[in-house]
Parts: C-alpha cells; structure tokens; sequence
RNA sequence: GGCGGUGUGGCCGAGUGGCUAGGCAAGGGACUGCAAAUCCCUGCACCCCGGUUCAAUUCCGGGCGCCGCCUCCA
C-alpha cells in the first residue's frame, strides 16, 4: 500500500508522490502573532506535525516551512490598545506561540520565516502582478483581479456569482470586482510601513504566504495546509496570486485541518470561547492535551471539554504506564530495554516504522497502513492500544520470552514516537532524579511498616507521597514509584 | 440562499454488504494487607422513511438534525 492524502482541491482522496522523488516540500499557514495561542492553534500544529511525522516515518525527507504573519491590522489594534509597538506584541506572542508548541512535543518546522522580514520578496511579487495585468492600483493600494484569473474559486469550490450571492459586506467603491482583495495597502499616517513604488504601505495578507512559500519550496511544491477556515478567502487567493504571478501551479495538494469546538461550535477568539494553550497546560499533563489533539482524524472536529481532557488523560497513563511496566520487567529479568525513540524536537526522522522483517513487523504493518490512509490516526492509536494489550500479557505470563516483550516495546516506542507520543521522550526531560534519594527512603521506611504489618504508617506515607505527585506500586518484586501525569 | 462536512453503544471515536476496531467510564472476577497497575469476563451501537439484496449500520433515493465557509479566524 502507498500514502493517499485527502487534497481539498479536487475533493477526494489521492495517491501521494511528491515532485521530487524522497523529498517532500510542504507550506503551512502558522499563527498572526496578535495574542497567544489557544488550543485551535495547537490543534492545527499537531496535525501538521503528525503528518510530517508520518512522511519522515514512510521514508521520505520533508522540507517543512511554516510562517509566522508578524504584520497585521490585529497586531496593530492591540500594539495601539497598550501603548506598545506591534514589533513588540509580535515578539511577545511569537514567543508564547514557539513555548506552547515545544511543550506539546510540536516539532519546529525547517524554516519559520516572519513576513516582516519578506517584503521585499512581497513586492516583487506584486510588481510582477501588476505587469501582468492581474492587479491593478487604486490611490496607494494595489488589489488583485479576480475576473483576470482563471479558475479563481476553484480550491474553494464556488464560483464568483455564488460569491455576491452571499455577500455580507459592503463593496469597496475603489474595486473593480467586490471580491478583489488587497495586495498591498496604503499605510494611514502614523502607522507601520514600508516605501514601495505605489507609496508607503504594507502588505496584504495573503501575498506573504505566495511569497514565502514560493521563495523556499518553489514555484511548485508539494503540500500547503492549514486550518479549514483558511481555504477562503486566504487560500483561494493564494492560488490565484501565485499561479497569476508563475503561469505554472501552485501546491499540488491541500490538507486541511479540522476545528476545536466547544459545545460543537468552532473555538474563537470572537465567539470568547477559547482555552489558551498555557491555561490547558497548567491543569493537564502535556502529553495527555497532545494525545487529545491527536485521537480524533486531523480532519475532523475534537470537541473539547475537561472530560475530554480527563478521557485522554486516561488512555494517556495506560500507555505510559505499559512502557514503564515492560521496561521494568525486562531490566528484571536482565535483558536489554529498547532505547526511546529521538527525543521531541530532535530534527531527526519521527522513527522508524520499517515494515515486514522488523522485530513486532505485524504492528509496524498495521500502524504503517493506517497512517498511509489519509493519515488515520485514530485506527493508528488502535493499533497501539492493540499491542500494549498484546504485550501487558506478555509481561503477566511469566513463560514468554525477553526477546519477544523487548520486540514489543522497542516496536512501541517508535510507532508512538511518529505520533509524538513515546512515554520515553516525555518522560526524559524531568526525570531529574533529584527526587529519587529522599522518596526511596521514605519507601525504605515504608517497607518495614509492611513488614511489621503497622499498614496505617504505609498508607500515611504512600498517601503523603501521592499528594506530592508520586505514583507508588507495591509489585511482587518491592515497591515501584512514578510522577504522576 | 450557495458550497462543504457530519449524524455509531453512557461519553469519545474507527470501520465494514454477512465474520460486528480501539479508548474512557461502568459492573463482576483474579491478584493485593488495602490500594495501584495488569489480566479475564459483561453490556447485543450504528438519525428517520422508502428502495436494491438471501442479507444494510454499510449501497441507492428522499427527509431531518448538527457543524463550518461565503473577505477577522488554526
């Protein structure tokens, strides 16, 4: 079986190959860094994450770029709001958005270029549209023609009649066409601008994503993502820039994303109902938000509420807790523990899901055939559930072999790791071992309470330990403790 | 109104023309000083109405509900 992918664009699943052999080129529309980012920003992230993962997993090399729209009426409005500067509010949330990622075990894109730093690129872009005749300029601003471009609502599947049909917004007098929308927009006095041949200004939104994409990957690359509320306007218009700009095509395939909702209505700033990342991580386990954001296929909605947290957070301890479990039954019976799988935000291949021949080769298979359709995380978690099942009985029969729980495990750690989830990975940063002289006395103690059968003086301890976050089980072989989470 | 998506057991969430994923929660059992973890067992789900078929949750037609987009939006 090979990789299909759902591509927005024709509407239908499709066989995957990209341009260059081995080499994936891919474009995700990353955050306006106006406010921080809430769990909808995190969800977009994770997926595009998994499904870099999962391309790196099948072999191939992927050059992914996300950019980061650092200039922005929003970003003005609120730099205005508190007396700062939008460079600051820019900073600021660019900073918020890179920590909240890194604590969800987000990869960081090969490149994570900011549009401030691409004007230039932005203008000779629009100085070849106005060239040829597909934009045209309007006092200071430039706007691209939709009825010069061919095909234009061909990605958003409309046509540009159904457009004015729902049209909510007052035409702007200064276009030729309602839906032309801006290339480049005259600076009002005072505000955040460069000089360009059409006066002092700066760009429209959609052209830095045109620019950006094309200077890195080329005229033609691979994949272009993001969230579904990105298809129109602001990709559509991509397309229409670009291909306008090239005369050649633009991304191959687009995958898009599905929403956060809450009470099964999209998360939003304006509807007030979103979470912020940093809020989520304060009362839930990292991995547990991440396992959420992964459970459901990357198209379709997660409705959030703390029971779904709670849910995941659930089926996030028996995952880890089989790691643990089968990494402590094979050092007990003296055999080598498989190693985890590359540390979270190593730029290194996710891991290595190699088919038939490998040790666990039935659940790589699986695993692999369920990511290759359209990226099926859900039957991919199955599949994992499915082998931790498999292996807990393994480690309860006393009669299997070592090698074969070690096959298991190692098989684990590097199907889980394609989905950010190896226990290994999240488990290393903090296992600062500072903690382990003074809790292993306090279960030294707490042994010899057992042994004299004094088990309220157990209990009191275990209870003290638990309400600092430590995990105590009492196993045949003498007690074992954890963090928590 | 146009376009797209979706409706599965208490909840989440795959999938399939008959052999009916998975997780969480629940109940029973084993193990344990008690727990925890783990293992074993249990619950007979597919929005409605027609049709095709030996057989439909799965295919076709119609209807209804919900969600999203229609120049803020991941």
């Amino acid at each position: 079986m090979s990789l299909a992918l759902y591509n927005t664009l024709t509407r239908r699943k499709e066989p995957f190959e990209p341009i260059e052999p081995g080499h994936v080129r891919m474009y995700v529309c990353g955050p306006t860094v106006y406010d921080e980012p809430h769990l909808g920003h995190a969800r977009a992230a994770i997926a595009f994450d998994v499904i870099r993962r999962t391309l790196e997993a099948l072999g191939m090399r992927v050059t992914y770029v996300r950019n980061v729209t650092d200039v922005d009426d929003k970003i003005i409005a609120r730099a205005a709001e508190g007396g700062r500067s939008p460079w600051e509010v820019a900073e600021e949330n660019t900073r918020a958005y890179d920590d909240a990622m890194r604590a969800l075990g987000v990869r960081p894109p090969t490149l994570a270029p900011r549009a401030t730093g691409h004007i230039s690129d932005m203008l000779r872009l629009i100085g070849v549209l106005v060239e040829r005749g597909f934009a045209y300029t309007a006092g200071g601003d430039v706007y691209f023609s939709v009825e010069r471009s061919g095909g234009y609502g061909r990605l958003s599947n409309r046509t540009l009649e159904e457009m004015r049909a729902g049209e909510r917004v007052e035409p702007d007098a200064r276009k030729r066409h309602p839906m032309d929308f801006a290339l480049w927009k005259a600076a009002k006095p005072g505000e955040l601008s460069w000089p360009s041949e059409w006066g002092e200004g700066r760009p429209g939104w959609h052209i830095e994503c045109s620019a950006m994409s094309m200077k890195y990957l080329g005229e033609t690359f691979d994949i272009h993502g993001g969230g579904l509320d990105l298809i129109f306007p602001h990709h559509e218009n991509e397309v229409a820039q670009s291909t306008g700009a090239t005369g050649s095509g633009f991304a191959r395939f687009w995958l898009h994303n599905g929403f956060v909702t809450v009470n099964r209505e999209k998360m939003a700033k304006s509807l007030k109902n979103f979470v912020t990342v940093r809020e989520m991580l304060g009362a839930w386990p990292a991995p547990a938000l991440r396992y959420l954001l992964v459970s459901a296929h990357y198209r379709s909605p997660i409705d959030f509420s703390p029971e779904a947290v709670e849910d995941a957070a659930g089926a996030w301890r028996r995952l880890a807790g089989f790691a643990r479990n089968a990494g402590a039954a094979l050092a007990s019976a003296g055999a080598a523990v498989p190693g985890a799988a590359p540390a979270l935000g190593a730029l290194l291949p996710g891991a290595r899901i190699g088919t038939s021949g490998t040790e666990g080769g039935e659940w790589r298979e699986r695993f692999a055939a369920a990511l290759e359709d359209d990226v099926g995380c859900p039957e991919a978690i199955a599949v994992l559930f499915d082998l931790v099942a498999s292996a807990n009985r393994m480690i309860e029969r006393a009669e299997s072999r070592a090698s074969e729980l070690a096959a298991a495990l190692g098989a684990f750690r590097d199907l889980a790791a394609v989905l950010g989830l190896d226990p290994g990975a999240w488990d290393a940063p903090r296992r600062g071992g500072s903690l382990a002289p003074a809790v292993e006395l306090l279960l030294r103690v707490r042994e010899e309470a057992r042994a004299a059968r004094d088990f309220a003086r157990a209990d009191e301890i275990r209870s003290a330990l638990a309400d600092s976050g430590i995990v105590v089980e009492d196993r045949p072989g003498g007690p074992r403790w954890y963090l928590a989470g």
